[in-house]
DNA sequence: CTGAAAGCGCTTACAG
DNA sequence: CTGAAAGCGCTTACAG
């Protein structure tokens, strides 16, 4: 508990001079430099970093936006957290998850206006985002992990969705599978404009068509039943379909289990890959699933080193950048039976 | 950015006298605190919380300490962070998630020295844990999730292991099976003296023997790889087993994969039980899993509301809960099959 | 019932 | 190259 005081009492030096060595950011003398060290060492002095955060009115701390209550925490969004407070610590900051209900603008308000948090990442954008905008005018340093309108303005990591569905199409297609389905999420979050949901939409539509794929989308709940029909659906009626396409995890169980009720084996009978999910997962099912898995480090350690580069005064030439999801070929894919 | 001088200066009273308006610390008279309050609101006041914590001594943050690196946070570590963080929120605490590398007591000094936090959750606790130590002598608030030695003069929230291993092979035994294979965690994670695998060895041979059930323990490394060698071994070698418990989530699919290849049914041929799971995991099975589930939520909040609880003052008459899984029925177990 | 003031442990312009 | 001092925005004993 010794205090930057004790130090320079210690040292028979003044309280700046000890906090001058500490930061730097001032010329000291070889000689008293060397002797405040070793008392510093000697006392186990640590800088006490409430106080050190209302001086200098930086506290180190970044806080990470979440709504649990809306779309629940996977394993992917698991992995973006830890790659987040990983990376944060490695920085010298601290790493706060914030958890906010319903009206997350309003908790977003209380938040930054504690004076807490050097900046925020914000996760779960939708395309017009009140928080963004909020942010922004408020001048609170914040990185969007995720696109919205007039992204160009701000600093942003995300996903490039359109690499992601060309290379899951192209492997499909290599495969022989020209007549796919697609189970995106549900039609709600569609138009509700979440970005993941709007992009690959968009992205799968126009590139069947550029690739002569005779491609069908299907919006389904975040559940295994909601998977089990539009699987159940897709055997039954649809006897062309060879591949599946899915972004919506949940369903997967409920996929395997109309394919087993149905004595469809994955993947000789039925291809399927799963896009945008964590390789944590896709290893878990039986047969483990081929996808596209999201590069949560990447975009992880871009966005926390990006917010802390501008809140250190950092040159920045970077606006955002995009990282495609990475191909993982498992157990669920497989060259297009000959009839 | 009004600050409580703004106010003050508006309202026309002292610095003081807002002060306790908000903490209702003294007794201010009804007209100067409405005007006060009246102020506060038309000036957008908040509470600066990094001045607030160097006067008052208090952060309002809790830190939750994670080695991500040794044990990966998978579904159920996430159940316990975001209740925790919810909690917290609930409390008007920020909960800041703390990942520690392979030197956890030096990290775990390096955090506390900092004054940041009033108070900090453990887990992942051994036997043996030097951090527990550490944090008694130091005086630091903490609360342990699980258990270690002299557990009883620390405060504590763990699973109840007797009661859940209880619970399963009661409800195995009631469904016929006798004869019942145990997949646990490594050999090396059990010497090491990590609860929950030193408690359920424990508790299952014991119980197996009262309860007049042939039980053989295996152990595992948490991979699929490791669960398919196992079940190989069972199916192939231990031909009356007819139920498989496992603690051990990460080797499940692999289990499924042998008992596929070898075409033993689950649950016909040999029932599937998972202790100590998330439910979002064993429902992403197929067959889903019945499964002793982990009550997170009842943890966790129990955990938050001791330490804060004490953080601020109150009596504390409890010093430690335990909680049983709760048995979900699915998919995965039935009667054991007569021959 | 209320105010003036010390103090929390730092940072940093000011002065020498 | 270094020190004395103001200030960050609060809380809380002290005084009346």
């Amino acid at each position: 508990m010794a205090s930057i005081k004790d130090v320079a009492k210690k040292a028979g030096v003044s309280i700046s001079t000890v906090s001058y060595v500490i930061s730097g950011k001032r010329k000291v003398s070889e000689k008293t430099r060397e002797n405040v060290l070793y008392v510093m060492d000697e006392l186990g002095y640590r800088s006490h970093a409430v106080a050190k955060a209302l001086a200098s009115k930086r506290t180190n701390i970044i806080a990470l936006v979440l709504s649990p209550h809306k779309r629940p925490i996977g394993i992917t969004e698991m992995d973006f957290i830890s790659a987040a407070s990983e990376r944060a610590i490695a920085r010298g900051y601290h790493l706060t998850l914030w958890t906010v209900g319903n009206d997350s603008l309003k908790d977003l308000q209380e938040l930054t206006a504690q004076g807490l948090f050097d900046g925020i990442i914000l996760m779960e954008i939708n395309d017009i985002d009140a928080r963004v905008k909020w942010l922004d005018k408020a001048n609170i340093p914040f990185e969007i992990v995720g696109r919205c309108q007039d992204i160009e303005k701000y600093y942003y990591t995300d996903i490039d969705f359109q690499t992601t569905i060309l290379d899951a199409l192209n492997y499909l297609k290599n495969l022989g599978h020209d007549n796919i389905a697609f189970i995106n999420q549900s039609k709600e979050v569609l138009e509700n404009g979440y970005g993941p949901v709007v992009k690959v939409h968009k992205y799968f539509n126009e590139l069947c068509n550029e690739m002569n794929i005779h491609g069908e989308e299907f919006f389904a709940n975040a559940s295994p039943s909601s998977g089990y029909e539009i699987m159940e659906h897709i055997i039954n009626d649809l006897k062309d379909v060879s591949a599946v396409m899915v972004m919506n995890d949940s369903t997967i169980p409920g996929i395997f289990r109309a394919a087993y009720k149905e004595m469809i084996k994955i993947p000789q009978d039925i291809s399927l890959m799963s896009l945008v999910t964590s390789s944590r997962f896709a290893e878990m099912m039986v047969p483990a699933v081929t996808e596209m898995a999201v590069p949560s480090k990447n975009i992880m350690y871009d966005a926390v080193n990006s917010l802390i580069d501008r809140l250190e005064g950092e040159e920045q030439t970077r606006h955002g950048s995009l990282w495609p999801c990475e191909l993982n070929i498992r157990k669920s894919t497989a060259e297009k039976r000959k009839k």
